[in-house]
RNA sequence: GCGCGCUUAGCUCAGUGGUAGAGCAUUACCUUCACACGGUAGGGGUCGCAGGUUCGAAACCUGCAGCGCGCACCA
């Protein structure tokens, strides 16, 4: 038996097992094996990104659930890989470039060179994430680790694009999308966040033509736009504007233009609100979405007055060709004031949507882009509706559920370089197209759509396409669908909801059955985690600092089911201190020597041995339903308490006893008790604690005598605890009554050390007690009692009689006392039992009102009933003891 | 505007009808031979507010308030 270190040190323990699971090949999954499937895909992270907390919690969940399968006797698939994440990726790479004087724009190196470099640097940074996931210990099967630009997956979004092109659901249009002035791309609707902007309302006037004199009153956030205006619109059923209709109006800019090149007429549509602002709403249909509507309706000229990165071109003017539009906006407000036509400007308040990625405004733009109708939404719907497809927690299934009744067509088409080009060639000459998974033949004719697809127009293919799709393969065939989804609902539209609806095109059937929804880490003052902001530790510190698994510990106990997580570093602190505690109770184990794993004989079970064994039982069925339930954060509080507040508090404190007793064999009972106990500790930890529970697993040796298969060649083959059946409660005699006086004794034990804190007698010191039982009482048990109350002895008098004023502390079980040779502080020990007198006495007012009601008593079930009058004569009893030392105080 | 969530000890949060809990922080004592990454004992809560249902509400219902999030083309 090696030596076990007095704190534990992670780091070895940690690379050590993490080399020894891979090579004995305990991640991969085989396709072959007669033992129930279980599969989860990793939502795979940015081939280029480090990891973070959000990481950490969202793999460790997986992690959990992985290593619970297999210790259930399931065949487990984890697949991991990772995501090329288009923006992100080509954003960084250009970045760099630049920085390093390399290029001053990504055409200077033309695509295919620009491309070389971005695949240098996916070779160099790309494998750092996956690096860490071992780290933290994360049990997937490497050997199956997909990118989503290998050959084979880009393969599959080829084909995905194709099938879905030939079903007329993906089509090219003119449109108008949100366009990243920053990034030059279109974005789809999901990468827009709107933000609360103080901006200014304009309102700035013009005169009717057909009416002089008239003036129109318009109310604007974006002047800069005035030169792309078409029109003026108003509602028809207005009465103040609707003879108006069909009149014509100047709009002021660009007034290098003659003005009868800038006469627009005024219009009648019914988008617009006669509640808000003057009630007259100038179009621009080149620049707002709604306008473009309008524009529609009323065949109205498109005029785009802007660049595509946000500065105004030529057609705004000369005065304002090249300038950004934000630069534009004061400008036209000061020249419409010069004019005399701004009325008034308003602070106001109002949404703009934003670019996720780059965090600048977007641009409503008109651009041809490529769109998808979503395929089998009907199905999709309706198996989170029925349940088919579970969301845990519930609700996102209605968040879910009325974005897949408002869905839009998705832009899937991207101005960029890095991702998966689209399979479409348009002829040089005839302009005809070809849509297929290779070039047309005489491919020299034509051109190839320079764009490349959005990020998650591959990663909706996740599930079946990094498990061989279209073969259907032996892993497709097992591991499809997969079990659970472990994902954050921020992304539930990007990334789930599309899964789903490609699951069911490509699949006929659910990707999952389960999703689970991570909360969302933020730091201390609830603040999202940022690099900007700094408020994001690094996990590999933490890790190096604490051991990975205290911060998995840390980080799922602080993690509810569906509720955001407020991280603190003391979290993983206390992670650590609970190793450290896993650790040395296993040390206290280990210095006792003896045998490992001896049988346990019934009938030398003491109280205290019954009294852990059921609540084990307890922390058995509890540990396994917070599990079944998802609910990890649980898991982790039972374990803990078990583990800490029962197992070492009080159980190993009372085995003391026999330790430093001569009872041969009642130590060796006692051994195979807490073996028992430790074996099926190691075991339920093992899914949060996987290191140090595999450590201390082979160091106690609880691998011997085992198959290979069941825990002898690791823990995580071990079987997972099963609750202990009647058969075995009834053949070592495991009884309710038994915890119940454990449970008793404990809180008479607890009463007794407050005695020493009230007589003001150091904790370390050690005294005699006087216990003047109630009833029979065994030597074992008084031995437990001098060593939990850390006595110097425990006097059984039952006729005891003592000095007037000595402490006491009463309980069903007896009394103790707490003789003090003189030293009795009368006032001292009157305060503190009138103040107990007072708490019980409280107490059975509480208990007395409630029996003394006739209804309670008439439709109470009988149970409660039962219990309630036990708890009164409980306090009752107590009363009298209680009353009596008072009595004893007060008439010496 | 619609929808969702939250409000319990100083802090972070458990607790879905029957004696208010945990961790951290805090107070006092203890370097007792598993552990100071520890031990022992304590202090601290009219469970956001107002009604209602019930023998009984932190929990269920209604309304209100505050905070947060999602969705929505109001210029």
């Amino acid at each position: 038996m090696p030596d076990i270190t007095k704190a534990y040190e992670p780091s070895t323990v940690e690379s050590k097992w993490y080399a020894q699971w891979l090579e004995s090949g305990l991640f991969s999954a085989k396709a072959d094996s007669p033992k129930p499937a279980y599969s989860i895909v990793i939502p795979p992270p940015n081939v280029t990104g480090v990891l973070t907390l959000g990481h950490v919690l969202n793999n460790t969940i997986q992690d959990i659930l992985a290593r619970k399968a297999r210790m259930d006797g399931k065949e487990v698939l984890w697949l991991p890989g990772t995501d090329h994440a288009g923006i992100a990726t080509q954003t960084v790479v250009e970045k760099t470039l630049k920085k390093q004087g390399l290029i001053r724009h990504r055409n200077d190196l033309g695509r295919d060179r620009f491309l070389e470099k971005v695949w240098e640097w996916k070779e160099k940074h790309g494998g750092i994430i996956i690096q860490q996931l071992k780290k933290l210990g994360c049990s997937c099967d490497w050997s199956r680790e997909r990118f989503t630009m290998d050959p084979a997956y880009a393969r599959c979004v080829q084909r995905v694009f194709v099938d879905l092109h030939q079903k007329g659901l993906i089509y090219r249009g003119k449109r108008m999308v949100n366009w990243c002035p920053v990034s030059l791309t279109a974005l789809s609707d999901e990468e827009v966040v709107m933000k609360q902007q103080s901006g200014l309302l304009y309102y700035f006037k013009v005169e009717v033509e057909e009416r002089p004199g008239t003036f129109l009153t318009i109310a604007t956030t974006r002047p800069e736009t005035i030169p792309g205006d078409t029109a003026v619109a108003v509602n028809p059923n207005d009465e103040r504007y609707a003879s108006l209709i069909g009149s014509h109006v100047i709009r002021p800019f660009p007034e290098d233009l003659p003005a009868e090149r800038r006469r627009i007429p005024i219009i009648g549509d019914g988008h617009v609100d006669f509640q808000f602002g003057t009630g007259v709403l100038k179009v621009t249909p080149a620049h707002d979405k709604a306008d473009f509507e309008i524009g529609l309706r009323h065949k109205l000229e498109v005029l785009d007055v802007m660049n595509p990165d946000g500065s105004m071109n030529a057609l705004a003017g000369s005065a304002w060709e090249g300038l950004d539009r934000v630069k534009a906006r004061k400008l036209a407000a000061e020249r419409l004031k010069d004019l005399g036509q701004l009325e008034k400007e308003e602070p106001y308040q109002n949404n703009v949507g934003f670019s996720e990625r780059a965090d600048v405004p977007v641009e409503p733009r008109l651009s041809e882009q490529w769109f998808l109708r979503y395929p089998s939404q009907d199905k999709s719907r309706s198996a989170v509706e029925s349940g088919a497809l579970k969301f845990h927690p519930e609700r996102w299934a209605k968040v879910y559920g009325h974005w897949m009744g408002n869905l839009q067509d998705w832009c899937i088409s991207r101005q960029l370089w890095w991702g998966h080009r689209i399979p479409v060639w348009y002829h040089n000459q005839t302009r005809e197209v070809h849509c297929g998974l290779e070039a047309p033949a005489d491919a020299a004719c034509w051109t190839q759509d320079p764009d490349v697809l959005d990020t998650w127009f591959s990663a909706w293919l996740w599930p079946f396409a990094t498990m061989g799709w279209p073969d259907n393969t032996d892993t497709l065939k097992r591991f499809y669908p997969t079990t659970d989804l472990v994902t954050g609902p921020d992304i539930l539209f990007f990334w789930v909801a599309r899964m789903i609806m490609a699951g069911f095109e490509y699949m006929g059937e659910m990707p999952f059955l389960n999703v689970y929804f991570t909360g969302i880490i933020r730091d201390k003052q609830g603040r999202k985690m940022s690099k900007s902001l700094g408020n994001s530790p690094d996990p590999l510190d933490l890790i190096a600092l604490y051991g990975a698994d205290a911060l998995r510990f840390g980080v799922i106990r602080a993690a509810p089911l569906g509720q955001d997580v407020l991280f603190d570093e003391q979290q993983v602190e206390l992670g650590r201190n609970f190793c450290n505690k896993l650790w040395n109770a296993s040390r206290f184990r280990q210095l006792q020597g003896g045998q490992t794993e001896g049988e346990i004989a019934p009938e030398l079970l003491t109280p205290d041995d019954k009294w852990i064994l059921l609540k084990l039982d307890r922390a058995i069925v509890e540990m396994s339903e917070a599990l079944e339930g998802y609910r990890f954060n649980e898991g982790a509080q039972v374990l803990y308490r078990f583990f800490w507040s029962e197992y070492c508090d009080w159980y190993v404190e009372a085995t003391k006893a026999v330790f430093q007793g001569a009872d041969d064999q009642r130590k060796a009972n006692t051994l195979a008790v807490i073996d028992f106990i430790l074996s099926n500790v190691l075991r339920l930890f093992h899914p949060y604690l996987p290191f140090i529970t595999e450590e201390l697993w082979n160091s106690l040796e609880y691998n011997q005598e085992l198959p290979a298969d069941q825990g002898g060649a690791s823990i995580m083959t071990a079987r997972w605890p099963k609750r202990l059946g009647t058969e075995f409660r009834e053949f070592y005699g495991l009884d309710e009554s038994d915890e119940q006086l454990v449970d008793l004794r404990c809180e008479f034990v607890t009463a007794g050390r407050n005695l020493r804190r009230h007589a003001h007698i150091p904790s370390g010191k050690k005294v005699r007690y006087v216990f003047k039982p109630s009833g029979e009482i065994t030597p074992h048990d008084s031995n437990v009692l001098k060593l939990l109350l850390n006595a110097e002895l425990v006097d059984v008098l039952p006729g005891y009689d003592a000095p007037k004023g000595t402490p006491v502390a009463a309980s069903p079980m007896g009394e103790l006392f707490l003789p003090l040779d003189g030293l009795i502080d009368i006032e001292g020990e009157t305060a503190r039992l009138s103040k107990e007198l007072g708490k019980i006495e409280a107490e059975m007012e509480k208990v007395n009102q409630k029996l003394a009601s006739p209804s309670f008593i008439e439709k109470v079930p009988a149970a409660v009933l039962e219990e309630h009058r036990k708890r009164l004569i409980d306090w009752t009893a107590k009363q009298g003891q209680v009353k009596a030392a008072l009595e004893a105080l007060v008439n010496p």
